[in-house]
DNA sequence: ATTTCTATGTCGGGA
DNA sequence: TCCCGACGTAGAAAT
């Protein structure tokens, strides 16, 4: 895994150690190192000197970490065009994106440590619990809503969006599901009445919209009511279901 | 800024050493390793064996890469409590998280590298094109909106949100404006239009709404003609601005 | 602690 | 490519 590595290495030394492994793109490369950068394109940066950690990933994105947050101090997430070079006896790192224009600086005024890591592929991570496996189960079991419930759509392409289940209740009026996946705001219920109204001007019967979420925000609650909408609790990870009690499971 | 540093280590080297500079939180630490990585919290994750980069830095968040993308492929931005064991002679880290309850749980499968940074505390970035800023620049100077308007209030809030600008046109009417420093899409045109509704209801005259942004994708161009409503292109870093000039050179 | 909003959001999917 | 919406969004500010 450890492909390379250079402690307290000088320009030359760290300019050649990048230009070697950025051709590599199965590995991925990291400096520890007091740097400055400058960011300029959509927005603009600037950060003062300070410790860094630099890292530049297989598929070349780059992203610069100081020592609080999950965040980047300053990133790339996709770069076209990545250049070094020696000025004024530093070594500067170019990271440049072509669609939007941005480009990320780094200089390195004391560089600490160089690391090329090798990166097998693998397989990415199985998230359980997304609004996606939310809405597929519910189109499964709709009785979870509501008794009598029959999904017609999932995934309703309106004008406005896509509503998220389309159906039709025991007593055959339509009803806009809106899901969300955490607590629902304002925004949600915003998005599910926009819906409501959308159906209503393409069916002659009452439309009714259901908004279901785990929870909700007490202003949200308000407006639901004043609008004439429903809210339902539905949970992501079903507690006492067996299936994902298996997979929740873990050492 | 290289404190420690250990390759290839048995379970019994990793744990102390994780343990050890657990402690301080000037620094930062990072493990390479083949892992295996689990998540239970707002969601739950599973990610197969694989080759990643732990970071954990000096607030104690804990990050976990593969091999592409800016995002981690797993994460914990507040950490609790970090604990460290080992389970069937492999290194477990333990990272949780009381409200709301998460945990991210790390195997060590094959640690191939050890790394503690010290990390001296450092100015933050400074970042120039944000809402926040085009929004007093325009409330100090809004005849780049129109010529004549007058602002009455910057962050007005309503009820269904907050206004950005609140102001007065050269005829009198009021105008909602609504910012944005990126596209703008149809999500911020019926936000626009929930402002003006919101605002009609409270005033008699005619409500003008304009939609500020450095551009607008065209489905929203064609829903805000539609809705009455305005859009006036503002750019978040004026090109030709001396003062912007100066702080976008480098190098 | 709860709610809201911004973000250089990032990322993925669909037309 | 543009466009849209989800995200374990993260993080900051206001309540």
């Amino acid at each position: 895994m450890l492909k390379a590595n250079l402690t307290n290495p000088n320009p030359e030394q760290l300019r050649t150690f990048l230009t070697e492994h950025l051709k590599d793109d199965t590995c991925l490369i990291q400096v520890a190192s007091e740097c400055a950068i400058n960011y300029t394109g959509r927005a603009a940066s600037t950060a003062q000197a300070g410790d860094y950690l630099v890292l530049i990933k297989n598929d070349r994105c780059v992203q610069v970490h100081g020592p609080k947050g999950v965040k980047p101090v300053n990133w790339q997430p996709k770069t076209n065009r990545i250049t070094t070079s020696i000025e004024d006896g530093l070594v500067v790192l170019k990271a440049e994106r072509y669609s939007p224009k941005e480009i990320v600086n780094i200089i390195f005024l004391e560089p600490a440590l160089a690391l090329a890591l090798t990166f097998r592929d693998h397989k990415g991570a199985v998230l359980t619990g997304s609004e996606a496996q939310m809405r597929s189960a519910l189109a499964r079991d709709p009785s979870v809503i509501e008794p009598g419930l029959i999904v017609l759509h999932e995934e309703l392409p309106v004008k406005v969006g896509g509503v998220d289940l389309y159906a039709r209740d025991q007593q055959g009026r339509f009803v806009v599901v809106e899901l969300k996946r955490a607590k629902a705001t304002q925004e949600a219920v915003h998005q599910l009445h926009r819906y409501v109204q959308e159906v209503s001007k393409r069916v002659p019967q009452e439309v009714r919209g259901i908004l279901a979420a785990p929870s909700i925000t007490n202003p949200a609650m308000a407006q639901l009511n004043m609008l004439g909408l429903e809210f339902v609790k539905v949970t992501a990870l079903p507690a006492g279901d067996e299936e994902n009690k298996q997979v929740s499971l873990f050492g």
